[in-house]
DNA sequence: TCCGAGAGAGTTTTT
DNA sequence: CTCTCTCGGA
């Protein structure tokens, strides 16, 4: 066979002479189904871009023939980095994708077989609840007591299950028509009804808006390759090597999808299988056939998104899934010491049903496992940034090897505020997403409804943004023609003319909108290729930016700068990607993730890193600080009842700990706010599944663990809940190296850039970045800590020592709120009353507002309790306000 | 229609 | 605490 010339020809020495055995069989392992059970660390994408190289060189396949299919884009394009490395250039026409990528590509090909044009919108699930509010306003359904996000993830369910809307509508309200107009879900015995007529209703939406959800991608794929032979014989013809990263992680319908891709049904359904009775089957490119190879990777000890309905069974079945499969181990871990796989051994030895695996590594022993036990989520946070500091001056370790982890995403802000604090570079990665910001959001909206004029969700949401004097008056005009034809909103915009009753102001301003997106359109279709410069158009003509630039308001800065950064992106899109359009922009707008904004493994970022666990997953790092090792907080508490939820955390436990390649800390805090609400947390059961001598604990116990005898006898008294400590100003670590003071270091660092991504804002540490700090301090008013006061009034802003020496100063003192009596909380008094009287106030009086800040009066009216006051704020304009509910203070 | 203010509810993890 | 929704007033 000719090889492709852009294919670097790579020897079998070459490819498998340095790995180790158990690699190197499964590099070359010849036969149809090939499970790789690749524990952490075992140089699973070595093993997995090795064997492509090895497909491609030494059983003579086509580049066009496999399909690697990896969870994130970042994965994706790593592979395809290494890729090339070792087979040239070839590989960037290579299938290597997500599975949502993979499928948008077969959707946008070959959809329109089962109703998808080709400029189809995604939904992210903004969009998705956007849709069922809609919906259930429609239908009538009570959204306080089933809320959109819960529908939304029973339809999740279902589709990653792939049960379809119209058996469950059989099943559930078979007389239910989706689209039908004027339906108000009255009683219904049982929920499914609701869930069923929601789910048909929203299916129904989406096919008339041309869009698809995220679930969508992988259902209606196999709906495709199911219902129209012709494109599943196409895919199975091409596709003769499948390869799928995170198996463990697959959900139903992703297994589903690669047996139809491989034709593994079609086959058996035909014949029996030949491969059984060969010993080394021809590969199945000579003979088409057969069903494609399948090599899949995965660990079952790291699976953690039976959430979002991965399904482990995918890999715990394998071998009866596919008769004749192979398995091989790679239990060898080239990552981490000896003493951080003992630790991640015997947390995971602790989840029932697994098949015993034993990870070891090569490189001995190392530093231990460093303990840390603070008394508030504060003081680990300080303490984390002060060693982060020492071993940054004291061990030479770059910031960049260095990352914090943790269970929710809530959980970074006190850290982000500690590493501040201490003058360290860091990067959040997660959180609030780039293209979930409002102003990002909108003007992808515009640019969707552009390429696609049916999504209707869409073009509604953009009909009044920026404001145009079309409210949901105008709104629903339009729904109502256009409901009542069956056709798109857009279509209802578009033949405005023939509306009848619309008002003469309402019609001139759809007609400007209706004018507007037909400009939009038109500039659109011309520059295609120029993404970029349709951003800027769309920015410019609509007046988004012009919006926000006019404001006062300083956050609408930061949305200018990331609307302009979104222009950046489509410009770097357009650059990368030789024939860019619109649509092809949105898709990767639509499908990134959390981690694809991490710089890639050969860039120094020269940052601290710091993500949730489930974003660590698939990286490593020589340093990792663990946090929030409670329970409650990790454990999560609302996966503490389950068993198998429950067995889920230890996994991620287990993932969070093989991270570390050198040193893993474990840090916990005694007491946790959350909501604003300081609560108790016990050490969490990892910690004490962690074998003892494992750990080097520089502060086991917390000082109040310590002033009652431990935490192991007596239980809590609530009153202890409410320590206001957000003010500790020193602590010593009580065995550790000098004592010395962190949290109060400014000096180390570049002191540049903080929290800011590429030099952007990608992060949330852009916007508003210095905003409340120590917020702890400013709870008052709880009975919790009015009780705290009382009891522990006299220490108050002096020191408090315990037996080890240890010195904590905590200040707690109640903020002076307006004129609130002792005792009641602020928001108390205002449901009440604020207590101030219109008699006191007379024009030319100064006030104070939370919000505007300092005014004069201008006015008063003596209404009784419904005394309105009119305050001029100058820059903040005139106002007036209810003189009874207003967050004034005379001055 | 727009705006401000107040009430109320919610936080696990995410392709 | 923070975001969203609802309500009342201009």
């Amino acid at each position: 066979m000719q090889q492709d010339p852009d294919l670097i020809a790579r020897s079998a020495t070459e490819l498998v002479g340095d790995l180790n055995p158990q690699q190197a069989q499964a590099v070359q392992y010849r036969g149809q189904a090939l499970l790789i059970g690749a524990g952490a660390g075992s140089g699973k994408t070595r093993v997995l871009t090795r064997r492509i190289a090895w497909i491609l060189t030494q059983f003579g396949a086509w580049p066009s023939q496999i399909l690697a299919i990896t969870f994130t884009n970042k994965a994706a394009a790593e592979m395809r980095e290494r890729l090339s490395a070792l087979i040239g250039p070839v590989a960037e026409h290579m299938w290597v994708s997500t599975f949502h990528s993979a499928c948008v590509r077969i959707l946008r090909r070959d959809g329109k077989a089962i109703g998808l044009n080709s400029g189809f919108s995604i939904y992210d699930t903004a969009d998705c609840e956007r849709l069922v509010k809609l919906i259930a306003a429609d239908l009538n359904i009570d959204v306080k007591r089933y809320t959109p996000r819960a529908i939304l993830t029973r339809i999740s369910d279902y589709k990653n299950n792939l049960k379809s809307w119209q058996s469950q509508l059989k099943t559930y309200a078979p007389d239910y028509r989706p689209g039908q107009r004027g339906y108000q879900i009255g009683n219904f015995g049982d929920i499914e009804v609701l869930y069923s007529i929601v789910y048909a209703e929203y299916q129904h939406r989406l096919a008339a808006a041309n869009a698809v959800d995220f679930d969508d991608l992988i259902g209606r794929t196999v709906e495709l390759l199911r219902t129209q032979p012709d494109v599943a014989a196409y895919y199975r013809h091409k596709f003769r090597y499948i390869l799928v990263d995170e198996y463990q992680d697959t959900n139903h319908a992703q297994y589903v999808l690669v047996r139809e891709l491989a034709g593994v049904d079609e086959h058996n359904a035909a014949g029996q299988s030949a491969l059984a009775a060969s010993g080394a089957p021809a590969a199945p490119v000579q003979m088409s056939q057969q069903p494609a190879w399948i090599t899949v990777v995965g660990d079952s000890d790291q699976s953690i998104y039976a959430f979002r309905g991965a399904d482990i069974r995918n890999i715990q079945d394998f071998e009866r899934d596919f008769p004749g499969a192979k398995t091989i181990m790679l239990e060898q871990n080239y990552r981490s010491t000896q003493t951080i796989l003992d630790a991640a051994n015997a947390v995971i030895a602790n989840n029932q049903g697994r098949k015993p695996k034993k990870l070891w590594t090569a490189l001995g022993k190392g530093d231990p496992i460093i303990g840390y036990a603070a008394d508030n989520a504060q003081q680990e946070a300080a303490w984390i940034a002060g060693e982060i500091a020492r071993i940054h001056v004291e061990e030479g370790v770059a910031y960049s090897d260095i990352a914090i982890m943790y269970r929710a995403n809530a959980q970074s802000r006190s850290l982000e505020e500690a590493l501040i604090n201490a003058g360290l570079p860091y990067q959040l990665v997660g959180g609030t997403k780039f293209y979930e910001r409002r102003e990002i959001k909108d003007a992808i909206a515009y640019l969707q409804a552009i390429v696609n004029p049916a999504d209707n969700v869409n073009m509604r949401r953009i009909l009044n943004v920026p404001k145009r004097g079309l409210g949901p008056r105008a709104e629903s005009i339009i729904v109502a023609w256009s409901d009542a034809r069956g056709t798109t909103f857009w279509n209802g915009v578009d033949h405005l003319d023939e509306i009848e009753g619309v008002p003469t102001r309402t019609a001139k301003q759809l007609a400007a909108f209706r004018d507007l997106m037909r400009e939009l359109s038109a500039f659109a279709a011309e520059h295609d290729a120029k993404p970029s410069e349709i951003v800027a158009e769309v920015l410019q003509r609509t007046g988004l930016l012009g919006e926000l630039q006019c404001s006062e308001d300083p956050q609408d800065a930061s949305r200018v700068e990331n609307l302009s950064q979104l222009q950046s992106v489509a410009a770097e899109f357009e650059q990368n990607t030789p024939d860019a359009t619109l649509a092809g922009f949105l898709e990767t707008t639509a499908l990134v993730a959390d981690s694809d904004q991490l710089p890639s493994e050969n860039e120094d970022s020269g940052k601290v890193t710091m993500m949730t666990l489930h974003t660590a997953k698939g990286l490593e790092y020589p340093v990792v600080f663990l946090t929030g090792m409670e329970q409650g907080t990790f454990p999560h508490s609302r996966a503490m009842e389950d068993a198998s939820e429950l067995s889920e955390e230890r996994r991620l436990a287990y993932v969070g700990i093989t991270r570390a390649k050198r040193r893993l800390y474990v840090t916990r805090a005694a007491v946790r706010a959350q909501w604003g609400q300081a609560n108790e947390m016990m050490p969490s059961q990892f910690l004490d599944e962690i074998p003892d001598t494992l750990i080097d604990w520089k502060r086991r116990e917390t000082g109040m663990e310590r002033m009652r005898g431990g935490w192991s006898n007596n239980s809590f008294d609530d009153e202890f809940g409410g320590w206001d400590d957000s003010d500790t100003t020193t602590f010593g670590g009580s065995s550790y190296g000098s004592s010395r003071s962190y949290g109060s270091r400014s000096s180390y660092g570049s002191g540049s850039s903080y929290g800011s991504y590429g030099g952007s804002s990608y992060s949330s540490g852009s916007s508003g970045s210095s905003r409340r700090f120590g917020s702890g301090a400013s709870r008052t008013g709880r009975s919790g800590s009015a009780s705290y006061r009382s009891r522990y009034g006299s220490s108050s802003g002096s020191s408090t020592s315990s037996r080890s020496g240890k010195v904590t100063t905590r200040r707690t003192t109640p903020k002076s709120s307006s004129s609130a009596g002792f005792g009641v909380s602020p928001s108390a008094a205002l449901k009440r009353d604020n207590g101030l009287n219109i008699a006191d106030f007379h024009v030319g009086d100064k006030v104070t507002h939370d919000q505007y800040g300092l005014g004069t009066v201008v006015d008063t009216v003596d209404k009784g309790p419904k005394s309105v006051l009119t305050v001029d704020f100058g820059s903040s304009g005139v106002k007036r306000l209810m003189l009874r509910v207003a967050p004034i203070e005379k001055l």
